[in-house]
DNA sequence: GAATACCTGAGC
DNA sequence: GCTCAGGTATTC
């Protein structure tokens, strides 16, 4: 599941390999996937040269052409996006959309749950969907995140998904962050201390930027980055291993719902609430 | 702030 | 054939 960590290595392969190439052609196999009809997307996008890929939080804007005609394509893999840009890659049912491009292969984009989208917006900044997304996890500074979330009363694993907050984490590097920070799931950061918080947005920067270096490494040809078991899976100490003990004390992890989430955690590494 | 819808495949 | 997984918008 694409988090901050995947997107930014799918954006930067995007853009280290089709930065400068013209979008020749837009193949549509199923225009669910996309915010507007199959023709305008092509009519926006194709003949248009992708000048630049910016992240925000898990959403990607590709933007193509220069100004005053430049189009740009907001991209948010949800659940189960991802791109292939592989010479041998032999399409499946799965794959929705092809980008053509005359000097490199074509890119894939595949998404088994179809949750994904792809919608044109006016500008690289300032859709709609990103006025209420919060600040962008990895670069946010504490002061402005602790303003943001230390009078909040939920259980900080709630507000850590809360994209409206700061936006990047989910589900698995909020678990790992959580963890690393000492810090039960449950607890309220109206009862925490600044110190804590602080603990908490420094390990979550840190799992992410160890993750964007792990992708980095499994990444270049875009293949086998999802689904597989990727380099970083092998340094989850939490997420997807309710019962089995704790790599740090041994106790048995716990595993319960919070805010219809899986959560997995370690009651004695992350005390009490 | 909780439940539901959106989807499909994996693993029972 | 059932449950689970999960990001986000929407709806209570």
């Amino acid at each position: 599941m694409p988090e901050l960590p995947e997107v930014e290595n799918v954006g930067r392969a995007l853009k280290g390999n089709l930065q400068g190439q013209e979008l020749t052609g837009l193949q549509v196999n199923f225009a669910g996937v996309l915010g507007q009809s199959p023709r305008a997307t092509r009519k926006a996008l194709v003949g248009k040269t992708l000048t630049n890929v910016h992240r925000h939080g898990k959403y990607l804007v590709l933007a193509f052409g220069e100004e005053p005609d430049a189009a740009y394509l907001m991209v948010h893999l949800r659940m189960t996006g991802q791109f292939f840009i592989l010479e041998e890659y032999v399409p499946d049912k799965h794959v929705h959309l092809v980008f053509e491009f005359p000097d490199a292969p074509p890119v894939y984009y595949r998404d088994v749950r179809k949750f994904g989208r792809l919608e044109l917006v006016a500008d690289a900044h300032a859709s709609e969907e990103l006025a209420h997304v919060g600040p962008d996890m990895m670069t946010v500074r504490f002061a402005d995140w602790h303003q943001r979330i230390a009078h909040r009363t939920a259980p900080i694993k709630s507000l850590l998904l809360n994209q409206g907050i700061a936006a990047g984490l989910g589900n698995i590097y909020v678990d790992e962050s959580l963890f690393l920070a000492g810090v039960h799931p449950l607890a309220r950061p109206c009862d925490l201390d600044e110190e804590v918080l602080r603990d908490v947005l420094k390990r979550g920067k840190a799992v992410m930027r160890l993750a964007i270096d792990h992708g980095g490494t499994t990444f270049l040809n875009f293949t086998n980055f999802y689904g597989k078991p990727g380099n970083f899976k092998r340094k989850l100490r939490v997420y997807g291993r309710g019962g089995e003990p704790c790599r740090d004390c041994g106790a048995s992890l716990e595993k319960i719902v919070i805010g219809g989430r899986s959560s997995v955690f370690c009651g004695e590494c992350q005390g009490g609430i």
